[in-house]
RNA sequence: GCCGGUGUAGCUCAGUUGGCCAGAGCAUCUGAUUUGUAAUCAGAUGGUCGGGGGUUCGAAUCCCUCCACCGGCUCCA
């Protein structure tokens, strides 16, 4: 006998070699109906798998991520299976889940499919699924696997198995198909109701640009129908905060194509929106030490040359500017920090000097391959809330903690909850990459490890991630379809101080290197704006929105009365307009709605006779009468409470 | 940059297999209306059907090419 440990501490005895299954059935019925894997020891398995020895055990259902993760694993297989049997002699690449569903890359030869071949796909899958197909684990050798593939012609597979280890190897088998693949699979595919492809795209082998690209077909699976319905639907209402659709109904930005790609328009009501946010962070910032710098948009050629970015990004940057004398070349700054290096040289600093915080909203041009761009989050000319912190050594962990601090403030303020945190470190593997003193990094490295755990902070540290220049860490939010971008960012710079040749001098009264530290809270007001547009769907929080309020006069026997009230809250600092159209107020009323504007300032007859407001506020709806004063005060004092933490 | 998709008025979309002068709603403009908490009525303007080339008696519709956008891949100093 073995003793089975659940997740509520629970423990049963069942004789060797039990599985999931078996387990789930001694419990219930239902959950025997409903389990699609098993984690045992923290491994997830099938549920066919004998378990040997005493270990916790765990029950995936649908409800469970790890659940959610075979099923959709196992569905990868069943289109591979139809696809092979629509599509003979089609070749397979990897098949794995991922966050919403799973996709399969293939090799179609001379063949292509695009979402027109969709239904028929989908109607084959679910044929399979009805035929109750079970997964069949088999251990192989890796001369029996190469055997195979080689057989079935697919080079990927086989160049897979290259760098598996012999003894590690299993198949699956489902039906007609066998993959090269570790599992954990659902014990039949009768639990895959429904079915819905999503999209194809292309995608290079082993994410590797000089190679072929294959056709990766994603999908996505439910145990029942009802769930398919609820998933679209959750999508088509994603669509609705996309921040381009949004961007475009509250006229907060615009693209044109004589302008150019990746080159965004800020409208008047997004230029506000904008100016709210950089003057939110200056503030906070002036508070926190930064001493604010301007430089221009362009350099010489020749201090990219300096800072080694020409060398690395020159051929796919904008090119160089020429001018009338012989010779001379400029480049649109892709960079502040060469322009902070040079400002930092233009005195001499003692180590009580430091550190020195330049902070510049700069203006910036990179050239992004044309697929790369999108919407806000991805563009050609930006501007990066950027600011350089030259320190000493000892200092970079005080300062990161301060950096973080900044951040954290700014998430607060705008309500962000679901952001992640990276740090990035060097590869151990690939030492010879990074430049700086092995000290220097193991110092930075730590640093920003203590700072994260300091914080209380989750973070998931990715090595071989950080610069060539210095280790890393970056705050990235999701948009509204999941996609994550990389917001905040704090870098450690190793490699600028060096080649700018940047100085201080030491208490020992001789020249040290100062430390650089590039960070960014909002990461680029583009990006920022694109991702909070996404976070409220449009409705911004009261301190920041461009329209706070808006007079709606019954009819234009008010005007005068309308227009004083106007007057009144501008005077107060209320962002309010006046809607003097000849409609009918639920009219009025409904397109200030549309145009997500927090309050509607309502007069007729009665304000007018008693000097009041009638206030409507968005979303919420008629919030009754007020003095002009007592709504100033309102507003006032909800602002007052979103800023104040 | 690569793979796949899309492109009709400012916006959202009709326009079956090529065939009268390309339509609708919203928005805009004009007029009427003077309105009380999510759409007042009437009229008008607005399109080289993404650009260019081709096939055809005839192209929004078929073919080629370029451009832009969308979903991914790769990239992101």
């Amino acid at each position: 006998m073995i003793t089975i440990t659940l997740p509520d501490s629970s423990q049963r005895q069942y004789p060797k070699g039990i599985t999931g299954l078996e387990i789930a059935r001694s419990i219930s019925e239902g959950l025997a109906r409903n389990v699609l894997s098993v984690n045992v020891d923290g491994e997830v398995w099938d549920l066919t798998r004998p378990i040997h020895s005493n270990a916790r055990v765990k029950l995936n259902t649908w409800d469970d991520k790890d659940g959610k993760a075979t099923m959709w694993h196992s569905s990868a297989h069943l289109m591979a299976e139809a696809i092979e049997q629509l599509y003979p002699g089609t070749k397979f690449g990897i098949g794995p889940d991922v966050e919403n569903g799973f996709y399969y890359d293939i090799d179609l030869g001379d063949r292509s499919i695009s979402s027109n071949d969709f239904e028929k796909i989908e109607q084959r899958i679910l044929e399979l699924a009805r035929e109750k197909q079970t997964f069949h684990r088999k251990e192989v050798s890796k001369e029996e696997a190469i055997k195979y593939f080689a057989g079935k012609g697919d080079e990927y597979k086989l160049d897979l198995l290259k760098d598996l280890e012999d003894g590690s190897i299993s198949f699956y088998e489902s039906g007609t198909f066998t993959d090269l693949c570790r599992g954990p699979h659902l014990p039949d595919t009768s639990t895959i109701k429904a079915v819905k492809l999503l999209s194809i795209a292309g995608a290079y082998w082993r994410g590797d640009e000089s190679r072929k690209q294959l056709t990766r077909v994603y999908g996505i699976t439910f145990p029942k129908q009802k769930d398919l319905t609820v998933y679209l639907l959750l999508l088509e209402e994603a669509k609705k905060r996309d921040h381009r659709k949004i961007g475009r109904e509250l006229e907060l930005f615009a693209f044109s194509p004589n302008v150019g790609q990746g080159l965004p328009l800020w409208l008047p009501k997004g230029a506000q929106l904008r100016e709210n946010l950089e003057k939110f962070l200056k503030n906070v910032q002036r508070k926190a030490g930064y001493l604010p710098v301007i430089t221009p948009h362009i350099g010489n050629k020749t201090l990219y040359v300096t800072s080694g970015h020409y060398e690395k990004y020159g051929k796919d940057s904008f090119q160089p500017i020429q001018t009338p004398a012989e010779g001379e070349e400029f480049l649109l700054k892709p960079m502040n920090c060469p322009h902070h290096c040079e400002i930092y040289k233009t005195r001499q600093y003692s180590y009580k000097d430091l550190p020195l915080r330049l902070a510049e909203f700069g203006t910036v041009y990179r050239y992004e391959q044309s697929g790369e761009l999108h919407g806000l989050t991805r563009v050609r000319g930006f501007t990066q809330d950027d600011a350089h912190i030259f320190c000493r050594p000892d200092q970079v962990k005080e300062e990161f903690l301060k950096v973080m601090d900044i951040i954290l403030y700014i998430f607060k303020a705008l309500d962000f909850k679901d952001y992640s945190v990276q740090i990035s470190l060097r590869d151990p593997e690939n030492m010879q990459k990074y430049i700086g003193s092995e000290e220097n990094w193991e110092k930075a490295e730590k640093a920003i490890i203590e700072a994260v755990e300091e914080k209380g902070i989750k973070a998931e540290v990715e090595t071989g991630e950080a610069a060539f220049y210095g280790p890393k860490l970056d705050f990235m939010v999701n948009d509204a379809l999941g996609r994550r971008w990389q917001l905040g960012t704090i870098q450690v710079d190793y490699n600028l101080p060096e080649r700018f040749e940047l100085e201080y001098t030491g208490s020992d009264g001789f020249k040290h290197r100062p430390v650089m530290i590039h960070r960014a809270p909002f990461g680029s007001m583009e990006r920022f704006v694109a991702v909070l547009i996404e976070h409220c769907a449009g409705n911004f929080p009261l301190w920041l929105t461009p329209e706070q309020a808006i007079v709606l006069p019954i009819s234009e026997k008010y005007e005068e009365y309308g227009k004083k009230v106007l007057t009144l809250l501008n005077d107060a600092e209320i962002r309010t307009l006046y809607d003097e159209r000849s409609e009918k107020t639920g009219k009025k009323i409904r397109d200030a709605e549309t145009r997500k504007i927090p309050y509607m300032v309502i007069v007729g007859e009665k304000e007018e006779a008693e000097g009041t407001l009638s206030i409507r506020k968005h979303g919420a709806g008629d919030m009754g009468t007020f003095t002009p004063e007592a709504f100033i005060k309102l507003v006032q004092n909800e602002i007052s409470q979103l800023t104040a933490f």
